[in-house]
DNA sequence: ACATTCACGTGTACGTTGTACACGCCCCCG
DNA sequence: CGGGGGCGTGTACAACGTACACGTGAATGT
């Protein structure tokens, strides 16, 4: 702490704080991480606050503040009206699409109860859209559960899979071959694990999987179209 | 801190530390907490040492440890060899019976590359079980996670279920919701999210979902089966 | 038999995290 | 013009992972 000459007398105090600006600023500092982890100190220092405590007048909490990051990609998914399955399908490719763009939500996501308004908005429209079939409310719930299931599941193996390729540089699957090989080739020649050797010397291991997301996707939606028998209204 | 008199002389060291012991510890501190989180300090007092540095010797760091703890788990899963479709069902089964006894297993799972010993004799099996078919290796791949993200991320939801349950002391589903009413009265007096109002004040919502785990899993290895082509050999 | 080495478990310490608490400033209303 | 009250701040603490150096007991070499 050097002497009180050498401050400016009023820092300059920045924008005023607030809720949303708070939440913004978490949700960029997320993005730019490749765990997607935040802490309050980070947050508080991008919003131009010299103490984490200040944030704790709008958020109450840290998991009050993730509660509120997840809210708002809920709010970048959108359920097209119209047939079921177009919707369903919707809803899964705009939730793919905001988990590319914030792969930490497909981790938070699974652990808090979607009970915030843009949340609530994205279920009540997916409700909607199985509105006319004769299903129970459980049944209703599971296929999108089992969408959204595989939005943060897709979502989770991406975030992860960049954090893995971060973790000692590795800038491509290149190099964590590389890093791999004399591990690897230990266990080849010990004999074991056959298949796996032979698939870790395939070159085409590195296509792009052909079990893309929409593809598993429209397998879920199969599997659904099944339990929903004939339609009765308007789906 | 007392004086020399106090102490035992030779406080009785429990059995020799090992790394085995120490897994075993810290797989079985997981599996009483409800998120299945485990301190390095926990583990070393269950194991009967009174400094958490003792562990460092046989686990190099947490993430060492942990890497162990996933391994173990993989090792209760089983391939059941055979016709492809049975072996990786019982991969999907034995996958998730042994994610419901470790739930944490689920979360762990999806941040690291499986190369422990158990984690690639299940690959190794898995992908003998899809020889014979005219596949590339990405396709291979493609099909096997297809199936263990299924497992792993039913295994997240149910972790996430069962802490979002204790939480706050809720047991069961009706304190839940009792817990949530007063929001969800404000919401419906509002009048939005009609489908969503509808399906909380449904009480067959707490039916065991017809979506149930292996539902899903045969609506993928459907999905998989139209990607194989005809059987050009054992498999 | 003794001396030496070394593997092992320990204690202390540091940096980082979330957050409780009390303080001082400044603006607004009376 | 005087007193609140909201707002941002600083200090402080417990818990975490883990770096480092130490003492001790058993194994080893001569």
């Amino acid at each position: 702490m050097g002497l009180v000459w050498f401050d400016d007398p009023a820092p300059p105090r920045g924008e005023q704080l607030s809720r949303e600006r708070i939440v913004a600023a978490a949700i960029a500092l997320a993005d730019e991480d490749v765990r997607g982890e935040v802490t309050m100190r980070a947050v508080a220092a991008r919003v131009g606050s010299s103490t984490p405590m200040s944030l704790y007048r709008y958020v109450g909490s840290k998991d009050g503040l993730i509660d509120l990051m997840v809210d708002e990609v809920y709010g970048e998914i959108t359920v097209p009206a119209g047939e079921w399955r177009t919707s369903l399908r919707g809803l899964g490719c705009s939730g793919w699409a905001a988990v590319q763009r914030h792969p930490w939500f497909a981790r938070l996501a699974f652990s808090r109860p979607p009970l915030g308004p843009h949340a609530l908005a994205v279920y009540d429209a997916a409700l909607a859209a199985l509105d006319g079939f004769d299903l129970s409310a459980a049944e209703r719930m599971g296929a999108i559960n089992t969408v959204l299931g595989h939005v943060f599941g897709s979502g989770l193996a991406l975030l992860e899979e960049r954090a893995m390729r971060e973790r000692a540089g590795f800038a491509s699957d290149a190099d964590l071959t590389e890093a791999a090989r004399p591990y690897l080739q230990r266990i080849t020649q010990e004999g074991r694990y056959p298949h796996f050797i032979r698939w870790v010397n395939d070159p085409s291991r590195h296509d792009p999987a052909p079990q893309s997301f929409e593809r598993i996707l429209d397998w879920l939606l199969d599997g659904i179209a099944g339990t929903l028998g004939p339609v009765s209204g308007p789906g």
